[in-house]
DNA sequence: TGTACATCAGTGAACGCGCGTTCACTGATGTAC
DNA sequence: TGTACATCAGTGAACGCGCGTTCACTGATGTAC
């Protein structure tokens, strides 16, 4: 790819670079010009590609949102074999996601960059959350309808509870817990549809 | 309080001026020289009473635990009337910390500073999550042992809740619910708990 | 096939800045006598 | 009550550093003829 002078695909080796900074020392530790030198490049190469080092991070966490959108469809499935199935199976692909794509979680959930000064990733953002909205609500078709939530609720539930799971038991903060951020999760989840009916009362 | 030469209380005054620009531009946004220009000194003075910046936030930060399980204890009040109504209370005084106390609340948990690095923050850390699994110990105690799951991921669980909802809702990150984050707590704590059988089924 | 040329990706030097940290010092405070 | 003195909190100047960003430039590439 790197033939001398010109690089070939600099712009996505710059956004590759970034991403195994923000891994390995979190968005606070990633500077343009570290993510520069790792591509093999001067610091003013990057702005033939980016406006500057926010849109670095910005690109990251659009490709984060990409993957992440495309992970959570494919657990869904279209609803297969049954809602309740594909609902759960969202929950897991979020705590999947985060486990398999650090750098891009972190680029997108904590680098403290806004989705209203990014109209197109908050774009990606948005498709992402409607896959979650969109199972919960045709789960939500099988509860009787006066005691069902609204479904906007229902997904922001469960995103709280599989984002905090994240934050406070897959990070390195310190915060221990006997259990696996998955165990958590799962019990965490099936807890809550129990609560709503959609599961036997009993496990 | 400023006397002149001597300042009278300059600790505690680094640790406000900490606090204020936390609050302000995030835990980012901090830096060593603005706070101790905000307590009317020079930065050298500031090595006077911590070791360095990262002694600064850990002290807010620690700060900010204190006051966190004080507040988490006064809710609990010692499962007062009931010990469902004191957990419910112990959720909604989490948000509640989160909402008034900003600055602390990012010092805890968004300043990226490991809780192994400060053994005695961890105590305190320690602390306060021991009243949630108090709070949860003693409301498990109305479940049938055989449903009865283990109080630590019980806790857990509404840990992860309150804080998932805290970071995606009550954060200006773009992210947008029509509920509020109290909204969005409330109700989801009570589909969990339904879901253990500690709340009649129907609302 | 070979040459002239436009394009534009990347260079390299420079900038101003604010950061955290150090150091020898100074002068206010409070105590001993 | 007054003086001498030890203490130590805060000063101010300096440091080295790496940051993001700018600018005029250079040279590789690919196209037109």
């Amino acid at each position: 790819m790197k033939t001398g002078y010109h690089h070939g695909n600099l712009r996505q080796a710059l956004v590759e670079a970034s991403l195994a900074l923000i891994t390995e020392h979190g968005p606070t530790g990633f500077t343009l010009s570290e993510a520069a030198k790792a591509a093999g490049v001067t610091p003013a190469a990057v702005y033939r590609h980016f406006a500057g080092r926010n849109e670095l991070i910005a690109e990251v966490a659009r490709q984060g949102f990409d993957i992440f959108a495309a992970l959570m469809e494919f657990a869904y499935s279209g609803g297969q074999p049954t809602a309740l199935a594909a609902f759960e199976s969202t929950g897991r692909a979020y705590l999947a996601f985060a486990r398999r794509y650090p750098g891009h979680y972190q680029a997108m959930f904590e680098s403290g960059l806004n989705l209203n000064d990014h109209p197109d990733l908050a774009m990606v953002a948005a498709k992402a959350r409607g896959v979650l909205e969109r199972a919960a609500e045709a789960l939500s078709l099988y509860m009787p309808p006066a005691k069902r939530p609204p479904s906007t609720m229902f997904s922001a539930h469960i995103w709280a509870m599989s984002h905090g799971v994240v934050e406070l038991f897959m990070r390195g903060n310190g915060a221990k817990s006997p259990f696996s951020p998955e165990d958590l999760l799962e019990t965490g989840i099936g807890i809550y549809l129990r609560g709503l009916g959609l599961l036997p009362p009993d496990q």
